[in-house]
DNA sequence: CTACTTTGTTGTCAATGACTACATTGCCTT
DNA sequence: AAGGCAATGTAGTCATTGACAACAAAGTAG
């Protein structure tokens, strides 16, 4: 038996992995702090000394994948291929990290997060779309799509591809795979900006 | 003070009447039998009569909130107007469904549900792809969009109906109003779905 | 060496979901 | 009308959990 050191070291760190680890086998009710405390053989107490509470650990988890999924979208807006084909990139990194993190996707757009931790989470959730945006405005000045308030356009997208991202992550789509949806929805997509400029027409 | 009678009488429907508006107030993480049985005057372990456990008061939660939403939506799709005007008011109609009663539509399409009562839930949650899926035959046939899959077409509209319906509820729409995020999102399907078909320019 | 901070331990409390044994009611059959 | 019986409600119990407080150990700065 090796002695184990009073202190663990890297807490902090060993807790949130484990719990990323948790939540997508037991989802986020299935998270117990103690039981958590347990898997990285601490005291019950001790998790208290990082996360002042459960759902300051959900938040940190939270913040954690809006990071990790960034990440992803911004290499995807920068891989090679014409707009259209980058935009598609996105929307696929997207969706792919929401079937490969289900219930770390549905933590991060938990509507309930505490105050203090909200508005660092929203920030950084709000990367996504400007990334989204930042290329239909590139496709407007290019001549690609049709003129159109970009904000707009973009949220109209981020919309989209989060429904199907939600709905791939909990399997609720039967008859398609995945890449079908996201493929269907964003030609869909690219087909409403590039015929017009529909929010224009709203009458 | 009245003398409560033995028997409750109708105590299904008032546990799940309460829990409606409870899972609105607190969330459903909020829920509590014992809180609910407190609710409605009666014992914590008279629930369980009528709810094997608190899972199963939530599929049934859902299962009712599907079934109130699929009559919305129908109505909308029958409603005046022409083809276009009536996709909206299906999006429309949907959306506001998810704004007015969000914590519900959370539960809706939370992924945990019983195996037994998920088959049923599943087919009729699925009802109002469909009425989505018939609007668009009848667009085909009519020559105001063009072909494709219906299937694939319904599911897109579905899907970015489905997004824009969970933002709005959990309020992560920051600077649009719903009305505006429905408006955009239905304009961008149909112009996508219309997109080269000459007739439907003119409208 | 001593005081202070950080980190982890231990003990405790109320709330909860689930379970069991039992009581009451009212319908159904005879 | 009487007895049986399922449905419904009551009361008590148990393990688990999140939160909290008091205490202990390790590092750190003076």
């Amino acid at each position: 038996m090796t002695v184990q050191p009073y202190h663990h070291g890297n807490l902090r760190e060993a807790l949130l992995e484990r719990a990323m680890e948790t939540i997508e086998e037991v989802g986020v009710d299935g998270l117990s702090l103690r039981q958590l405390a347990r898997d990285v053989n601490v005291s019950h107490g001790a998790p208290a000394k990082h996360f002042r509470d459960k759902q300051a650990l959900i938040d940190a988890l939270a913040l954690a994948g809006f990071e990790s999924m960034n990440g992803l979208i911004r290499a995807a807006s920068a891989s090679d291929g014409d707009l259209r084909d980058r935009f598609v990139s996105v929307g696929k990194a997207y969706v792919d990290f929401a079937v490969a993190h289900p219930a770390l996707l549905t933590v991060m757009y938990s509507t309930k997060h505490h105050p203090d931790s909200s508005t660092e989470l929203r920030s950084t959730g709000e990367q996504g779309i400007l990334v989204a945006q930042a290329m239909i405005i590139e496709a407007q000045e290019a001549g690609i799509i049709a003129a159109g308030d970009p904000q707009t356009l973009a949220m109209v997208c981020f919309v989209s591809l989060h429904g199907a991202a939600l709905l791939a992550a909990g399997k609720h789509l039967d008859g398609a795979t995945v890449e079908d949806v996201v493929i269907a929805t964003t030609d869909t997509l690219w087909a409403g900006m590039t015929a017009g400029v529909p929010a224009a027409q709203a009458s």
